[in-house]
DNA sequence: AATAAGGTCAACCGCAACAAG
DNA sequence: GCTTGTTGCGGTTGACCTTAT
C-alpha cells in the first residue's frame, strides 16, 4: 500500500528517505515542530504523522523487534490494571517501549484471551479447545506460563493472573462445574515494580522457550476440587496434578532465562503419568512427549470444565 | 501446495488538553 | 475569554507474516 496524495499529505508507510529528513529535522531542532516540517516543505506527512514516527520507530533506545519480556509483560499487567489503558503511562514504566507497542501487545493478548474463551465456551469438543490451548500456550513462549500444564491455561498468562489478583476469589471455573480457583499470590510481585531499575529482558530462542515458563513452579494457579465429575482417568490425572510435590516430578531445567539463574525441575515423570492414563500403566511409556505433545495426552474432559476468569476489563 | 485463520505491527483517526496570539 | 494551532493519547484499521488445516 503506497501512500497516496491526498491534498498534498502524503500517508501510508515511511520511506527511507523520509526517516532520513526526519531524523535530520529532529537534529536541528529536537522532537518538537513537527508542523514544521512540512510547512518548510521538507515532507509531505502531517506533523502527527512526523511526530508518530519518531516517537514509535525513529526515538533512539526503541526495542523495536523485540518481544515483550517475561518481566515486561508483567510490569503491563500489573499497570493496567493499575490505571487502565493508560498506554502512554505505561510506557513510560518500560524502557525502550512505546505506548504503541504496549498497546498493540495488550490488545493481541486480549484478543487471544477472547478467542481462546469463546472457544471454550461454545463446544466441549476437546480437540478443538486444545488446539486453541496449545495456541494460546504457544503466545505464552517467551512470556513465563509454564506450558505442561494445562491446568495454567488460564492462570498462568498475565492477564487471567492480572484477573485473578483483582478478583479471583470468585469462581472462575464452571457455572454448574464446580472446579473452585484459588487465589494465587500475586503473580505479580511488587517487587518487580521496582520500575527505576532496567528490566530484565531476555529474547527467548526455541529451545529456552518451555524453560521461560517455569516461573510458576512454585505458583500451582489452582487447586482442582474433589467434586468434579470426572472421568476416572481425568481424576487420576488431577489428583496426581494436586500433589504437592508434583514439581519435584520435574527433572533440571535451566530457567536462567528468567533472570535469577535458578535451576528448575522439571523431569519426565510427570509427561509419563499423563501418558500413563491413556495408554496404561503397564504399557511401555512413549518417551519423546514433549511439551508441546503434552495437552494432547490430557482427558479430554478436562477441557470441559475450563471456563473463563473474568477479564480485566469486566472487572 | 493451497488456503484459511490467527497474530503482529505500523499507521491513521478523532478527540482532548494545552499554549500562543 | 475566544480562536487557532500543536501535541499527546487511545482506539481502530489494514497489510503483512506465520501457523494450522
Amino acid at each position: 500500500m503506497e501512500g497516496k496524495r491526498d491534498e498534498g499529505i502524503r500517508k501510508g508507510p515511511w520511506k527511507a528517505e523520509e526517516d532520513e529528513v526526519l531524523l535530520n529535522h529532529v537534529k536541528k531542532y529536537g522532537p518538537r515542530d513537527w508542523s514544521s516540517i512540512r510547512s518548510k516543505g521538507l515532507l509531505q506527512r502531517t506533523g502527527k504523522s512526523c511526530r508518530l514516527r519518531w516517537v514509535n520507530k525513529l526515538r533512539p533506545n526503541l526495542k523495536n523487534g523485540c518481544k515483550f519480556s517475561l518481566e515486561e509483560e508483567r510490569v503491563v499487567i500489573e499497570l493496567q490494571a493499575q490505571f487502565g489503558n493508560k498506554w502512554a503511562r505505561i510506557a513510560t514504566y518500560l524502557p525502550g517501549r512505546t505506548d504503541n507497542d504496549v498497546k498493540n501487545f495488550w490488545s493481541s493478548r486480549q484478543k487471544r484471551l477472547a478467542r481462546i474463551l469463546q472457544t471454550s465456551g461454545t463446544s466441549s469438543k476437546s480437540q478443538k479447545i486444545k488446539r486453541e490451548v496449545q495456541s494460546y500456550h504457544g503466545c505464552c513462549q517467551g512470556s513465563n506460563s509454564f506450558p505442561a500444564l494445562e491446568a495454567q491455561k488460564f492462570s498462568s498468562s498475565s492477564e487471567e493472573s492480572s484477573a485473578r489478583a483483582q478478583s479471583c476469589s470468585s469462581s472462575c471455573i464452571g457455572n454448574s462445574d464446580l472446579i473452585k480457583m484459588v487465589p494465587l499470590p500475586d503473580l505479580v510481585n511488587p517487587k518487580l515494580l521496582n520500575l527505576e531499575t532496567n528490566l530484565i529482558h531476555h529474547e527467548f530462542s526455541p529451545a529456552e522457550k518451555h524453560p521461560s515458563c517455569i516461573e510458576s513452579q512454585t505458583q500451582i494457579p489452582f487447586i482442582l476440587q474433589p467434586e468434579l465429575t470426572f472421568s476416572p482417568e481425568s481424576q487420576d490425572l488431577l489428583a496426581r496434578l494436586e500433589d504437592p510435590n508434583i514439581f519435584e516430578m520435574f527433572g533440571q531445567l535451566d530457567a536462567s532465562g528468567l533472570g535469577n539463574g535458578s535451576q528448575l525441575s522439571i523431569g519426565p515423570q510427570l509427561f509419563e503419568l499423563v501418558g500413563s492414563c491413556r495408554t496404561g500403566a503397564n504399557e511401555k511409556i512413549d518417551n519423546s512427549i514433549t511439551p508441546d505433545s503434552f495437552f494432547d495426552d490430557f482427558p479430554t474432559d478436562v477441557f470441559d470444565h475450563i471456563e473463563p476468569p473474568p477479564s480485566p476489563s469486566e472487572r
